[in-house]
DNA sequence: GTGGTCTAGACCACA
DNA sequence: GTGGTCTAGACCACG
């Protein structure tokens, strides 16, 4: 599990830890039942506060993603539950909404952004793939 | 000028608007000496404090992005420099990925996602002509 | 509304708070819809982290014994139901049965026991005074 | 010797041990060379963890309280003072008070405070005289 | 001025 | 070693 903090971006450490576990679990880079990275090092390793990762991971255990079980650790849990769609849908437009402003805002054309986007939907697609042949091994 | 704020995103409200500002100054969507919206309306469009604006047109001016004329209003710096294509490039690219690993966490297909941004442009599309329309009353 | 809160019993002080708070409301000795002492001079009168008493605030909240208006104040909840009699003399009787088991276990006579009781009756009575009159300034 | 612990008072049990422990020898109702409980069989009659006990030993013995003969057991030691009188009355005036501003608080008046007390004082007398008749069996 | 949140350090209970 | 809690400082949004 690999983690990428943006110190400066002004959105919560925290936050950032729970969408990135959240998409690793989407992708199953991190499988149901297995372990998530442990409160303190991961602390470390990202160079925040052992309390930053316990309120993401915190975070996460109401949410229903993990479970965490006390001097144990914390486990992903086996019956991750979809949103219905249309739930789905609200939060994706948020995104897809602020990628368009931005767009807009950098004056590229309509054209050119979605050529971006396809560009990124194979280098994701990509990367993902690779991640999953590392398992593999 | 149009501005997207997310209020769950955690990410402080007066950061979004300077990041707004910034990247629409990067690319000349802001013209140098153009005029931002006023601080009073823009907080009721928004549905934020007035405070909240003025302390990110504050922090823009701090930053020597716009300059503050009391009694006339805050207009775009005349020594801005636009960012290279590639450097644009890059700010969208953020913001396109987090939208695609949203799309992949949601289980949404390729198609899907792609359907769903078609549908965003042109929506975000009409909002922008209506927002213009408005403007020449 | 007076407060009394011991640095060195190990109790948290929050909780020590909150407990006061409660049998203040309980006794009727603080209103419905009276305001709680603000947040931020409470802190300085206790020698407290502001935190830790809008900890105890929340606290409260949740419990549903007061109510906090953002950008107002705190206050006390109307539909707060005193205390029957018997259940106030419940509260009470633990304290008293501390000091009483501490005494024993100091080896201190009753009589010595009751004869400081009063003392201290009296002297927080008279800190009690000085404390209102305080106030009328 | 025996314990109560409060676990519900979020005062640390470690210690509620060390202060009981520290109260019993300051009035010699524990004498000077006398064996405290097995770390082992304690933690089992309080519901805690071996650790837990073991923590407020090692307190008590860094302290200077009690010494701990490995294989052997735990001793309060010879030299312990007794602490003077006018020290276990400051000891025990911090509970005293605690209970008076509880009255105060639950608006108990002084004089069905004093009644409550000399209640008390019986009921517990009473019960540590069936206490000791146990122990005699 | 009001209350609320995020990050951090130190400590606790437990396996 | 594990996760959990309490206290604290700095910052945010709002009236």
């Amino acid at each position: 599990m690999i983690f990428q903090i943006n110190f400066k971006s002004g959105m919560p450490i925290y936050l950032q830890i729970v969408d990135q576990v959240k998409s690793a679990a989407a992708s199953r880079a991190l499988q149901p039942g297995e372990a998530l990275p442990s409160i303190r090092p991961l602390a470390e390793e990202l160079r925040v506060n052992r309390n930053t990762v316990a309120k993401a991971y915190s975070e996460l255990e109401s949410l229903g993603v993990i479970e965490t079980l006390p001097g144990r650790g914390c486990f992903l849990k086996e019956n991750q539950s979809a949103l219905r769609k249309d739930a789905r849908r609200k939060l994706l437009i948020e995104d897809v909404d602020q990628a368009i402003v931005q767009a807009h805002h950098l004056q590229v054309s309509r054209d050119e952004f979605l050529k971006l986007i396809h560009e990124r939907l194979d280098v994701l697609d990509d990367k993902r793939h690779a991640h999953e042949d590392l398992k593999e091994d």
